[in-house]
DNA sequence: AGAGATACCTGGGAGC
DNA sequence: TGCTCCCAGGTATCTC
């Protein structure tokens, strides 16, 4: 399930390979994912100079010449990988982007979560509007304790459930929502806004230096994340909690509890991490 | 406006 | 073996 550090591994690797390149045909096999996919295959996208692939939160941009841009989201259980066109189309590759040197850039997702959509920007190296809503990156410096203490200020919602918000902070999905509370000591069931600003510090550290750790190791492979060269992520290693529920806990050998937050399935440690 | 619930989707695993 | 049921979860959208 591609998380931040997931698409960061995809985003580098795309950057390697497609700018100076160019799509000359794009071919849809479902007429829609998350969105219709009814744009994609004629005009705008085809015969223009890619200039750079870019992130931004969890989606992916490849910037065109002339402020065109194809935005991508892999969702859960979307991949891409640039494979020779001649290689045999795989029952969920519902994407097929023909470059001008015979290679292909396939977009795989068996669950249709993620979506690929054409837009276009105000200028060149500026992110699209549809992205405008969005947080700080997690990475920047924009990313405080004293930003997030803010951003908490107030907020009823559960601590675990403010981190995964987007428009706080971006890329913070379920599995590092979990690590990081754990590694801070934090209970995910916990008001964000009763979060003092000394866990807050905790907190902001320990998301940075989790998802630093996973790009390091290539992404969290839990089931369906591949790299763009078919390589799984190795975090899964790493783990303290997530999907841990019943196993002791590494610091104190407590049985992590399980609860659903959100409708989210999230793991703790009721002694290493106490309700505020 | 903030908070919570729901829909979207399908493969994989558990249970019978 | 084969069926049904439940779960995974980011995001948009709905309701209260």
């Amino acid at each position: 399930m591609p998380e931040l550090p997931e698409v960061e591994t995809v985003k580098r690797a795309l950057d390697k390979r497609l700018p100076g390149h160019e799509f000359v045909k794009i071919d849809t096999y479902v007429p829609a994912l998350r969105f219709p996919l009814g744009s994609l295959g004629d005009h705008a996208l085809l015969h223009r100079k890619i200039m750079a692939v870019r992130r931004r939160a969890r989606y992916l941009i490849v910037e065109m010449e002339g402020c065109r841009a194809l935005l991508l989201h892999l969702g859960m259980t979307g991949t891409l990988r640039i494979v020779p066109a001649v290689a045999p189309r795989l029952k969920h590759e519902h994407v097929v982007l023909l470059l001008e040197n015979g290679d292909t850039l396939r977009f795989e997702d068996p669950r249709r979560f993620g979506f690929i959509l054409p837009c276009v920007l105000s200028a060149p190296g500026v992110d699209p509007k549809e992205l405008a809503a969005l947080g700080p990156e997690p990475l920047s410096d924009d990313f405080s304790a004293e930003y997030l203490y803010q951003a908490f200020k107030g907020r009823k919602t559960r601590v675990k459930t403010a981190l995964m918000d987007n428009s706080i902070v971006v890329g913070v999905g379920n599995i590092y929502a979990n690590e990081s509370l754990f590694l801070s000591g934090i209970n995910p069931l916990t008001p964000a806004g009763k979060v003092p600003l000394s866990q807050c510090e905790l907190l902001v550290d320990n998301v940075k230096a989790t998802l630093r750790r996973a790009i390091d190791a290539g992404g969290t492979t839990i089931s369906d994340f591949k790299g763009v060269d078919g390589s799984e992520g190795k975090f899964v290693l790493q783990l303290n909690v997530y999907g841990k529920s019943g196993e002791p806990c590494p610091k104190c050998g407590t049985e992590i509890a399980r609860v659903a937050i959100g409708g989210r399935s999230s793991f703790y440690c009721s002694r290493c991490q106490k309700e505020q």
